[in-house]
Order: structure tokens, then sequence, then C-alpha cells
DNA sequence: ACGATATTATCGACATATGATAACTATGTA
DNA sequence: TACATAGTTATCATATGTCGATAATATCGT
């Protein structure tokens, strides 16, 4: 019951399906009467964080983009992991889309993408959207950087509903050891099917999150070489976005 | 003191030149006590609008992103204008960027932009950045559309500060009739030296927002004859947007 | 202009925010 | 390792804003 959430899960009811309410249809949905959910909203609208639309309805507002481009243009993560993403995805020389994401809540997020010119595929990944914590490349190397602790926790989390055992754990606990040994991760169709996922983790120090950038193929022109060089490139271009994020000098710009 | 404006207060402190604050500098800047703004920064965090970042620093959170993800997904503006955008930029045949804008508050917001692929130039409009309302062609045909009574509030808002005379909004008012007359409007150098901004309405009677289809290109390369094309490839594809924004798609054309 | 629907205003009871201070927790350093 | 410092959370009496049913308006569709 703190105050911010009254009005997140009226935005939370937005969704890529429903993106359109009437404060009728929220104060069903939340069982919250309507003159309290026609305050709230006209707080939001007030704010730009939802906008009129036809018929009474109301849908996400222009604040939301205004933000957005704040986060594009000062996160140094997306500041200069873009340009190098960029970069991977031109000298890989193949049909490829580059990932960069990061740990966000209970999912991992992908915070910029970028694809080859002509690509023929379309990557469940995308900027702006939660995916999986436990599926996929991407997110494999992102776990395998956390503090046992922090694990623990999140698995406990995922786990809630479904009845899992704590051996599982354990078998997650060295499979993640395994992946940090490597300093890689390669997933086949664990989320898209017909797509191979190659990850490497990003030590941002400074930005405090952890995240990973990743390489999106398809698996049939994926052969052991190819595979090979495609790691190194990862490696390589991981080494630098590190070094880049890291304890920047003196040059530090709030305070 | 509504509710949620606590938080956008906090929200409103981030900007492009200063992206990262403390607790401390945040309490200095809004004069709130420490305490207080500790406990509003937690939900922020919690709910994903900021996140700590270095050196007890915060910055906005990547909430922003999934929710923009949202809006481009579904705005049906955003869904419609970009492909329509990118077409117009394409036909246009020449280094040109293509921009899709609205009415957001005391501002116009672009929320779509389109360059040639190997553009020359970056107009200062770029998705999310709101933009002045009295300045450029842009705006000038949003501002064309509105209702009087609605132009006349937003023009006191923008001319609070600044001492101007009754004469100038008459001015406007006439101004903005002849740029509905016209059905289009051209600016030269108004936000950007050396770049021109054409700008036609559009209609979008069910998302409610006014707002503009519009190109930027070079002044040098712009002449009478390639004026007139660019015109004409906007207004026409500005009512092919309007048409597809529309209500119904009922058998009844006439109204 | 009309009826229907959407939105805002009202108000007593109640819950939550406020802010000074104290307690606790990282984080870095000798 | 222990200490110091900055950062963060907890505490608590009081004031202020919220809640939700209902009534009063405003707006929409025709």
């Amino acid at each position: 019951m703190p105050a911010l959430s009254r009005f997140t899960t009226v935005l939370r009811l937005f969704s890529e399906t429903r993106d359109a309410w009437t404060v009728l249809a929220m104060s069903d949905a939340l069982e919250v009467p309507a003159s309290s959910v026609y305050r709230t909203v006209r707080e939001l609208v007030a704010e730009g964080f939802l906008e009129p639309s036809a018929n009474a309805t109301y849908r996400l507002g222009a604040a939301f983009v205004e933000f957005d481009r704040l986060t594009r243009l000062t996160d140094p993560l997306m500041q200069m992991g873009k340009p190098i993403l960029q970069e991977v995805v031109r000298q890989a020389q193949i049909v490829c889309v580059g990932l960069l994401a990061r740990l966000y809540h209970e999912t991992v997020m992908c915070i910029a993408d970028a694809a080859v010119p002509g690509a023929t595929f379309h990557p469940s990944y995308e900027r702006g959207r939660p995916m999986p914590l436990m599926l996929g490349a991407t997110s494999r190397v992102i776990l395998a950087q956390l503090p046992a602790r922090r694990l623990k926790r999140l698995w406990e989390k995922e786990t809630l509903a479904r009845r899992t055992r704590h051996k599982q754990f354990e078998e997650l606990r060295h499979h993640l050891a395994a992946v940090r040994r490597a300093g890689y991760a390669i997933t086949r169709g664990e989320i898209d099917k017909g797509l191979v996922g190659i990850a490497v983790p990003l030590v941002a120090s400074t930005s405090g999150a952890t995240a990973s950038l990743s390489l999106v193929v398809e698996a049939k022109i994926l052969d052991r070489a190819l595979e090979h060089r495609l790691v190194l490139l990862l490696i390589s271009s991981a080494q630098m976005l590190s070094e880049d994020l890291s304890p920047a000098k003196k040059l530090a710009s709030g305070r």
C-alpha cells in the first residue's frame, strides 16, 4: 500500500494485447471503486503517463517516450554500448542480431538491439521487452555473474508457484559455475526455434547493473568455426566495453 | 500537492545534462528533507523508475524503456505512422528526415523519426524530445488545428513570464488561419540553422491528439519545384494516414 | 437539443505521509 | 581486521491527503 503502487498497478494493466482501458474496466480489474480510479487516472494524465483516447478509453502517455529518450541519451551502458553493438554486428559479417541486455527486477531486459540491414529473422528480444530469467544465453551469463545470495533470492521468486526441488537449484549453480569458467554461454532454440544465442558477460562496475552482450544467429548457418569466431568477437568487444564503463578516471559527471 | 507529483518532481530532476543524482542533491534541489526523499526514491526504485548507480547516485530506470516499448507497439499513431513516415522519406528521394509529432503538455513532441540512410544532418527533433510550441513548421500546423480556446490557454501559459501584447496573439491567430487555408506550413531556420521544415496536419480523431507529419531538408537543396513536390507528397501521405486512423471502415464515407 | 455516459466535486472517517532523530549498513582505508 | 564515514532505513507523534458512496456537472453521440 505504498503511495506509488497505487499508480503503477493502474499502469501495469496496459499491455501489448490490452492497450486501451476505460476507467470502469480498470475499476473492475483492480477491484477498486470507480471514483478512486478516476482520481488516480486524472493524476496520471496530468503528468503525461496516461492520455485520453477514443471512446473514453485511456492509453499510455507520451511521458514514457520522453523519459525513454533520456535513458537512451544518458545511460552509460546504452551510450557506450550502442556503437559497440553495431560494430559487433558489422564485424560478424553474417546475418545476425546483436543484443545488449541487463537484469531488471525478476526479468532480463534488452536495452539495445542492432540488426544487420537485411535481417531475415526477428528474435523475441527487442529493446524494452522483459524476457524470462531462466532461458537463453543472454540470461545465462547474467545469472552467472550474480552473487550467490542474489541468485538464490531470484530463484526462489521465480519458482514460487512451480514445485521445484532443491536439487535443481544446485544443478543451476553448477551450470552457472561452468559458464563463468568458460566466459560465455550458448543456447539453441531455448527462446526462438531455429535460433541460437551466444552471450558474454558485461562487467559494468559503475552502472551497477549486471549485463550481457549477445548475438543471435540462425542455427542452420552456425558451424563450429563460426561459433568460435563469434565467441572471440563477443569477448573482445565486451572487454572493450567493460573498460569504457569502468571507474571513469577523474571526469565524474554528477555529484 | 497530489500524491503522484511527489514522485514526478523527483523524476523531473533528471535531464540530459544532469543524469545522476544523490539523495542529498535531490533533497537540496527540492527543498525537501532527506528522510522524505529517501522514502520517495526507495519506492521509485522498487517500481523500476529509478535505479541505483555508482557513488550512491541514482539514474532513470528501465521501467521507462519497458513502457516506451509498449507505446511503440500499441499507439495507433506510431503503429500506422512509422511505415508511412519511412515511405515518405523514401519517396522524397533526397537527403531528408521525416518526423511525426504531436502536442504534449505545453510542448510539441516528436514521437517517430525516419532519416534517409546516409543523412548528412540531424534536426533537433528526435523521438521523445519536447520542442518549443511556437517555433517551426511542425508546431505551426499543430497549433493551427487547435480550437481557439485551447490555443488561447496555451498562448497564455507560453507567454506568462515574457511581456507580450495582445496584438501579437491576434497576429498569431491570423497567421494560423492562413496555414489552415494553405493546408501546410514551411519555416526556414527557426529551429536549426540551414534547415527547412515542411509540415502538414494530421487529423487523428480516434487518437485525440493533434499531430503533424513533416519533412526536414537542407535549405540549400530546396528550390521552388522541390518544395512543391514535397508538399504534395506530405499532403497525400497525411491523407492516407488520417484515413487509417479514422473511427471505422463502415462503408458510409460522407459524414 | 436531448438522453446517456463520462467525469468531477463533496465530505466524514480513516490511513498514510511528514520530518527530526536515532539506529543500522555498506564501503573504503590504515 | 577494525575503524571511520557516508549512505540508508527505522521510529513515532502529528498533520494532511486518501477513501469511497453519492450527488452534481460536463461531455459525447445522435
